[in-house]
DNA sequence: CGAGTGATTGACTTAGATCAATGACCGTGG
DNA sequence: CCACGGTCATTGATCTAAGTCAATCACTCG
């Protein structure tokens, strides 16, 4: 879908970013330090986290491969949380002097940087659209519905259906229970990787 | 939080800017019409609608006052689905020229604009994360780290307690029950408007 | 050829949705 | 100035969809 990243950063700016792996447990920065830029998440899952006074932690936000970390970074000086590894990870660094300073030279990349952020919001206010709804087929549907190829009754699915569950917010079963239903119904029909949603008689 | 749109845009773009009122069940734009620029709820609720064969509609998104409508605008050169009124709404337009060739001239104004677009983005994504977790108790949990004020434990409501239900997808019912437990638990207290997170023993 | 993972289905449990009722509060119009 | 309609806050009873636990089969990969 073009939402990530590394597709929008300029040549200078890629040039620019550090590679750092993060053993699992580990942390990659923590409240309080000085923001440096912006991170990608390349393999493994990273997790931002603040800390109650009772030690309990309390997870803020999850990025996996593809994701981008502490945007927040672009625009504060210090972080107001940690981050830590679920997993072992490695992740990108794009300096921050590099990135603002591209985005004041060139208007172009602050074009497509823009463009990108765009991007993101509307991806993100759908996801987040789509998690209003409680029921689990409904769910589907607005998936089936958004992502629906140019002829509007096709969808290709990308990753495997735990994945696409994981990503509704419905667990496996869940998910497979509802299609086998749908198929039933003869509202979908899967073919493969993919699945065609026939027309309501 | 700073987040909505009109705090960031220059005086010269608020002041292209065109109201327009949309009453209930008409649409603003329909797929396929040109982008004119990026709408602002102002009062009321609009949605975004794609219609399947049968003319069930699909509901994308809906967007009610302070949201933005159509980000899609920025690039695309065509809608790719309906917006229509849910209720009578007003919505006000920010030319998509006026906004590209600021965005172009003036690099603070740029700047400003993609500090705004990157804090929705992290907003978004902690209301998502937060929606991934089921509990409804760990929902609210998360509603309190994360919105915590200086001192770390006090939370001060700006709505209803209605209004935060829908933003944690809970229904009032089960928000109000929760509350109540932990208050009873002694993990928060409420005081007015505000809620105290207590330390655990 | 096992080990690991995805896909699928069954049985059971439960948290939260739904339906319902009540009290507090608030503006407002007669 | 007060009765009335409206909304929020709160709690009880009940229902159900989705979560959880569990088992099986297919497939791939080293």
């Amino acid at each position: 879908m073009g939402e990530s990243i590394h597709e929008w950063l300029s040549t200078t700016v890629r040039a620019g970013a550090v590679d750092r792996t993060v053993p699992a447990g580990q942390s990659l920065f923590r409240a309080g330090d000085k923001t440096v830029g912006l991170y990608e998440v390349l393999s493994g899952t990273m997790r931002l986290v603040r800390y109650d006074r009772s030690g309990r932690e309390a997870i803020l936000q999850s990025a996996s491969a593809g994701d981008t970390l502490a945007e927040a970074s672009l625009y504060a000086s210090t972080y107001h949380c940690d981050a830590v590894a679920t997993t072992h990870a490695v992740v990108r660094l794009y300096p921050k002097t590099l990135l603002l300073a591209e985005l004041n030279r060139d208007p172009k990349f602050a074009q497509s940087f823009t463009v990108m952020l765009a991007q993101q919001v509307m991806g993100l206010r759908t996801r987040l659209e789509r998690r209003n709804i409680h029921s689990a087929r409904d769910r589907v549907r607005h998936f089936l519905a958004v992502n629906a190829g140019a002829d509007g009754r096709t969808v290709a699915l990308s990753g495997t259906l735990k994945d696409l569950a994981a990503d509704l917010g419905l667990t496996h079963e869940a998910l497979y229970r509802t299609l086998a239903r749908m198929t039933a119904d003869g509202e979908i029909k899967r073919v493969g990787a993919t699945i065609r949603l026939n027309r309501i008689v």
